[in-house]
DNA sequence: GGCTTACTACTCGGATACTGCTTGTCCGAGTTCAGGGGG
DNA sequence: CCCCCTGAACTCGGACAAGCAGTATCCGAGTAGTAAGCC
């Protein structure tokens, strides 16, 4: 029950690309920022693209840019597109299976267990839902002389 | 991302110890009674045990017990129980490594991404350490003839 | 000199191997119970 | 009749393989810029 550290290389480099200005950043610039395998690196990027958080321009003098303003980008949005489906906990009901199963094979309420662990999820996801990547940068805008330096290293 | 299924059978197994009785019942039955592998089953109720959820009674007419009251155990106490690092979000504090790390290389304050993710990584291990599962007994007791059943099969 | 055209360099994008963890299985150590033999 | 001993069956406990998702990599498709050639 680990998180693919591509949502880390994922907040990260959605940061960067703020600070970056709007120019489209190529790959190999956004990886070299944190020292990171730029192959598998877009591999990230791509889902993000398909989740139309970032747009990618091919071709010379192409790269990625944010689709959105970091303010309309959640930590929830970024979670799911890189791990796809969101839930921690995959009920298999087998409290129908087995001789549970012969006692109540058609189950006729929901499963305790399940709606149990599912509130604890979504307090989790209303919690990624309710922080903005806006409210971040702003924690990194208390020290501006970092902001600025990322933003010529990407420039 | 996906929890581990042990999870779903510790929690099951746990509820139906409490329906049976009290009495030590054997890991061999309580894995027919959804139909689940007995010996990988045997391997989450010793982390069960390890965790002291659970007492284990060796020899003939053995098998395991409940080391306290639902009412004293937690989701968060089996979910630590079986996934050990409860901890979904690993910053590997990439934001030092790289071009980016020649900027900022020792982190003077902590990394506001990791800070909130593991804000929202709180909200739902509060929300586990709220539940206990002597409330989600409460909700199978509803039904008290399943309840009933369950007992006579482990007995 | 200006326009067209072919080339090159760079980018994204998907298809292809490798690794570590989850899942599943097996066998051995230890304990209790039952039955038989002896006192 | 009671006690002891031996055996067996059953239990837990840890050590040993298989499958799959996460990780990492490579190569092809496409585009923009550039430079040369032609009108």
């Amino acid at each position: 029950m680990r998180m693919s550290k591509g949502v880390e290389w994922a907040l990260h480099t959605l940061l960067n690309l703020h600070m970056a200005g709007g120019g489209p950043v190529g790959n190999g610039q956004l990886a070299a920022m944190h020292g990171l395998s730029a192959t598998y690196l877009n591999k990230q990027l791509q889902l993000l693209v398909k989740a139309e958080l970032l747009t990618s321009i091919p071709g010379a003098h192409g790269g990625f840019r944010l689709a959105r303003g970091l303010e309309r980008i959640t930590l929830l949005d970024v979670v799911q597109a890189i791990e796809g489906d969101v839930r921690l906990f995959h009920c298999a009901e087998i409290r129908c299976c087995g001789r549970a199963g012969e006692i109540e094979p058609q189950p006729t309420e929901a499963c305790p267990v399940k709606a149990a662990m599912v509130r604890a999820e979504d307090a989790w996801r209303q919690a990624l839902a309710a922080q903005t990547l806006a409210e971040i940068q702003a924690e990194l805008d208390r020290r501006p002389a970092i902001a600025r330096a990322v933003h010529t290293a990407l420039n």
